[in-house]
DNA sequence: GTCGGTGCAAATGCTTTGCATTGAT
DNA sequence: ATCAATGCAAAGCATTTGCACCGAC
C-alpha cells in the first residue's frame, strides 16, 4: 500500500502549478519564478500561512523575495481560487490552500497549525433550517472548528 | 400591541450597563460618561459594527470620544464577554453585542449585512464527531452561515 | 487628593504602492 | 523589443501607546 501524504509531488503539486499557470496566461499575467516559488513554499507548508512566514520559508531554502511580490502573488492565487483567507480574529492574516478541497468546513488542529477539510452532509441541513427559520435562504456557508489532541 | 425593537432601554440597556458597572468596579475600573456612551452607542446600534462607527455615531449625536478610547473601552467590552470580535476576513475588526448570545453561530444576511445570532444543538455533535474521527477533541467552533432573501 | 481615564499626536505593524530596473514572452 | 513583474523604500491604514491634563471615586 502507498503512502498517501508523502507524494504530493505528482497528484498534487503539478496540477496546481499547471492551475496556476494557466490562470495567469489567462489574464494576461506571467508566471514567473518568483510565483513559481511562492506557490512551492505554500504546497510545502500545506497548513495555515502568514506571509511573512512564506518570505522565512524561501529565504531558509535561499530563494530571496521581496515581502511585496509575496502579498502580490497571494492576491492572484486568491483570485485564482487556490488559496483562502482563513476569517482568524488576529491582525494578520492567515491563509490555507484551498484548491480542490472543501475549503467550507475546517478542522484546525490547534497545537500545530495544520487545517484538515472536513465535511458533513447533516452541516447543510442544519444551515439551510437556521437560514429558513429567519426568512432567508442560505447559499453558502463557513464552519471553523478548532481542536487539539 | 407594543413595539418589539424601541424599548431596549429597561429590558436589555439597563442590565448591560450593570454588567459593564460592576465588571468595571471588581477589576478597579471607573465608570466613566465615555466608556457609557460607547456601550450605548453599541446597543442603539445593535449589528456589527466598527470602531470608528462608533466614533462617527456618537459625534452625530453630539459626544465626542476619542477614536483611542473608543478602542480601549470595546477592549474592556471583550473581556466582560459583552461584545465578541466576528471574525470576518476583512482587514478592519468587527464585533457584535454578544452577552446572553451563542455568538459562535453567525447568520449573516448578505443583502443588509445584518447579523444574527443563531445556536443548533446538533452543531456541538457534528463537531465533536468530525474532530474525534481525526483523533482531536474539540474545544470550540465558529459557524458562518451567509444567506439572503 | 489619588489614581486611573482621556485626548492628542506619535508610534507600531501589516499591507499596499510608486518608481526605476529587470526579465518573461 | 515590449510591457508586465520585481525590489526597495515610502506611504497607508487600523490600532496602540506615551504623556500631560482631567475627573470619578
Amino acid at each position: 500500500m502507498p503512502p498517501e501524504h508523502d507524494v504530493p509531488s505528482i497528484e498534487i503539486l503539478a496540477p496546481l502549478c499547471a492551475v496556476f499557470r494557466q490562470r495567469l496566461k489567462a489574464e494576461g499575467h506571467k508566471y514567473t519564478p518568483e510565483r513559481a516559488r511562492v506557490l512551492d513554499a505554500i504546497i510545502e507548508r500545506d497548513r495555515v500561512f502568514q506571509a511573512d512566514q512564506l518570505v522565512d520559508d524561501l529565504k531558509d531554502s535561499g530563494f530571496r523575495v521581496s515581502k511585496a511580490t509575496v502579498y502580490r502573488t497571494i492576491k492572484l492565487l486568491q483570485d485564482a481560487g487556490i488559496i483562502q483567507r482563513v476569517p482568524f480574529n488576529q491582525d494578520q492574516a492567515h491563509y490555507i490552500l484551498a484548491y480542490g478541497r472543501a475549503p467550507n468546513d475546517l478542522l484546525i488542529n490547534t497545537d500545530t497549525g495544520e487545517v484538515i477539510a472536513v465535511s458533513d452532509p447533516e452541516l447543510e441541513a442544519i444551515r439551510d433550517r437556521l437560514a429558513k427559520a429567519h426568512g432567508l435562504r442560505a447559499h453558502s456557508h463557513r464552519l471553523q472548528i478548532f481542536a487539539a489532541k
